[in-house]
DNA sequence: GTTACAACTGCGAATTAGTCGCATTAAAGA
DNA sequence: TCTTTAATGCGACTAATTCGCAGTTGTAAC
C-alpha cells in the first residue's frame, strides 16, 4: 500500500486547527502542485479530475477557511474572477500582461522597503499590499 | 436665471463623443464633487439626491462609458464593491486602513520609477497599474 | 476500537453585482 | 425644425458566491 506524503498545506491546514477532510486533502493536492493562479471553476476542475464529487460549493469554502488562516494568498486581478495561490516562500508581486492575461511574479526588495516608509511617514503599519502592473510586451 | 458652470467632466465627456443627457450631467456633477472613492449604490443614492428618477442601470453604463474613455478610474479595493473616482490630474496609489475602511491617498515617484525599471528589465512596457496597501493606524 | 459531537459535505435555493433587450426619449448636428 | 441614433428606465437575466439543511465523517476522548 503506497501511501502519499502530505502535502505542506495539509500539513500546516491542521495546524491551524481545520480537519483534513478527503475533499480538502484532494484540493490542498491540486493547490500544492499548482504553479499559476487558477480561480474556483479550474480548482474544481482540476479536484473534479482526481477525485469526482467534490463540490464546487467545497472549493469555495475551503479557499474561504484557508484564506481566514493564512494559508492561501487572494488575487483579484481585473478580468473578475478571483484567483487564488498558496502562500510563496517569500513574497511577490505580479505582472499581467493585458495581451495575453499571462502573469509573471516579480519581487522588488526596493519596492518593499519604500513601501514601508511610506507607510510609517503616514503613520500606518502595513497589513498587507498588493501591487498588479499591467503590462504589454515591448517590441 | 442662473447658469452652473460645467464640471470637469462634462467638458470632457463631449470631448470623447458622448452625449451629455440630464442624468449624466448629474452622475458627473457627482463625481466631481465626490473626495472618496464611491461605489455605484453609493453614486446612485447621490444621484437621487439631486434629480429622482435616475436608474441604477444609467449609473453602470455611465461609469462603463467613462472608463472606456479613460475620464474615470475604477477602484476594486477588497471588499467586494467596484468603486470610482474621476482620474485625478497626478497619479496616485492608496492605503486603505482595514479597521475603517478609510482610504488615503499617497504618491511616491520613487516606486513609480522602479516600476518602470523593473518592468523594461522584463521586457515589459506598462499600461497601468495598483498599489493598495492595506493598514493599520501605529499606536 | 467505539463513541460523541462539531466540523464539514453535497445539494439546490438564495443572494449580489452587474448586464442586457426593448420600447421610448431626447441629444446634437444638419 | 428634422433626423438619426445614443442613451434611458424598466425588468428580466446572468455569473459568481453564499447559505440552509440534512446527512457524513474527522478527531479527540474514552
Ligand atoms: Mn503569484
Ligand atoms: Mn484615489
Ligand atoms: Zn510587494
Ligand atoms: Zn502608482
Amino acid at each position: 500500500m503506497t501511501q502519499t506524503a502530505p502535502s505542506s498545506l495539509a500539513l500546516r491546514i491542521k495546524q491551524a486547527g481545520l480537519r483534513l477532510t478527503a475533499p480538502r486533502r484532494v484540493i490542498l493536492q491540486v493547490l500544492d502542485s499548482a504553479d499559476d493562479h487558477p480561480d474556483v471553476e479550474e480548482l474544481h476542475r482540476r479536484a473534479q479530475a482526481i477525485e469526482p464529487g467534490i463540490s464546487i460549493a467545497t472549493v469555495y469554502r475551503t479557499m474561504n477557511a484557508l484564506a481566514e488562516h493564512g494559508l492561501i494568498e487572494r488575487q483579484r486581478f481585473d478580468d473578475g474572477r478571483t484567483r487564488y495561490e498558496a502562500v510563496p516562500e517569500e513574497h511577490h508581486d505580479h505582472f499581467i500582461d493585458v495581451e495575453t492575461g499571462q502573469v509573471v511574479e516579480f519581487r522588488s526588495d526596493e519596492i518593499e522597503r519604500l513601501q514601508q516608509d511610506i507607510a510609517r511617514a503616514h503613520g500606518f503599519e502595513i497589513v498587507s499590499h498588493r501591487l498588479d502592473i499591467f503590462v504589454r510586451r515591448k517590441r
